[in-house]
DNA sequence: TGCAGAAATTGGTTGGACCATTGAACCACT
DNA sequence: AGTGGTTCAATGGTCCAACCAATTTCTGCA
């Protein structure tokens, strides 16, 4: 007896609009940043109502796929494609010291593995680009007297896009903006991050020498420093609370 | 003369549907499962149109908070609360070997540091339930001759569990469709995963002896054998293709 | 009491209307 | 030429009222 039997599909209209706008926008090869079809010309089209087109289409804006703007149009944030795969995660309340320490854990685990396999897989032209963000960030951070966090994020981000993962990338942009969420306020700690700039660069030689435990060392030193910072941070925050 | 002037803020109408709704659901304490107010009457209450309250529980539903069934209500799915992150991820064409070669990557990263990190912290309850787990584990891979994916899965979900860190569990559960839409055609290689099978119970031996640093190497070792399975699958395919 | 059918409830869809914002075209003035 | 203002069409945002489809609840008959 055959008990698997797919679910029988009754109504997905949204669903089924937005598995048409997927094949559309790979026939028409349409990419970031472009405009596509307006809603109404949408529902005329797909031979539903633009409140459906609309549903459909807040899916995509939820999963960042998509942005829209009154009065111009709708358009591409990123490269979609009918076998995407989505996986939305939700945490909550990171706004403490444990939250922020939980997502240290995270790309404690990430960034060294990311760095090891950037030293396996980095080409030359790879290598240039990483070398080039890190000197971009140091002379931010001599500039500026140590307030170099976009940078520093582009160099990590150079990382990523370089380990030849393309996840790598996407769940630590995810968390970005978790992460700036303390980079902003640093709990008090003035200097914060100042002590694992030196890592940068020993990071980039590993890279640069092929020599992935090197690297993945280097990163795993870099976050301690950090996690060390915040630690510090979150013990002076205690002090001064109690006044 | 400052150049940084952040754009205004005009009307948002449904994330203020989002907002106040995610504080009625921490007003009232509900959680996973329960069911929340009828759209009609939201609408009514937020005096707004159902129109709008609908755009902003579909946003909640492509996030995966919320679930809508026809003719019964609106039921949560997960915990929420107002001061939640979302990182909605998508990645594309996870369908191939590459694809699924990534998530291995980087299921690597954080299975190795979750290991690590429930060895350091696991207390004895949560040690006697990932025992538990590998039981069963081992028990249906004895009586079903090695199809035990499911058990083995809440083997290691137990581990991310006992990390300490809910983020670990949040992502990989996350990405558990991804991993199981391959292990149910695991390429052609009917022994699939049995290499593997010893590793589990040399991790639980290190998590239980509070050992981070084994419990780490063996689930590197895990991993090891999994891509190898992987590997030799995709080598099969290519020669099967061939005729 | 048990159960089939009616009725109410609830999410899903439709079509039409109007509002708010945007951007382009046009125009007057300098 | 360029600056600023006006008009106007296009587009997303919101609203309304009705109906459809699935589900749940109620009702009344056997």
């Amino acid at each position: 007896m055959t008990d698997f039997l797919p679910p029988i599909q009754t109504t997905a209209r949204d669903d089924a609009v937005l598995k048409a706008l997927a094949g559309f926008v790979m026939q028409e090869k349409l990419g970031p940043g472009e405009k596509l079809p307006t809603e109404r010309i949408l529902a005329e089209r797909l031979k539903v109502s633009r409140n459906t087109v609309r549903e459909a289409l807040t899916r995509w804006e939820g999963l960042g796929l998509v942005e829209r703007r009154q009065g111009s149009g709708t358009y591409l944030k990123a490269a979609v494609s009918l076998d995407m795969l989505h996986m939305p995660l939700t945490l909550a309340g990171g706004n403490d010291f444990a939250g922020l320490m939980s997502t240290l854990e995270i790309r404690r685990a990430l960034e060294a593995e990311a760095a090891a396999l950037c030293a396996v897989r980095a080409g030359k032209a790879e290598i240039a680009e990483i070398e080039r963000k890190l000197d971009i960030m140091e002379e931010a951070f001599q500039t500026r007297a140590g307030m170099s966090s976009d940078e520093d994020w582009e160099f990590h981000q150079a990382i990523f896009r370089a380990s030849g993962n393309p996840l790598f990338e996407q769940i630590i942009a995810a968390m970005y903006e978790l992460f700036h969420r303390f980079w902003e306020h640093p709990l008090g700690v003035r200097d914060f991050g100042h002590a694992s700039f030196p890592y940068h660069r020993t990071i980039f030689n590993c890279i640069a020498a092929h020599d992935p435990e090197g690297a993945r060392a280097e990163a795993l030193k870099l976050i301690a420093t950090v996690e060390d910072d915040l630690k510090r941070g979150a013990a002076n925050l205690k002090l001064s609370d109690r006044k």
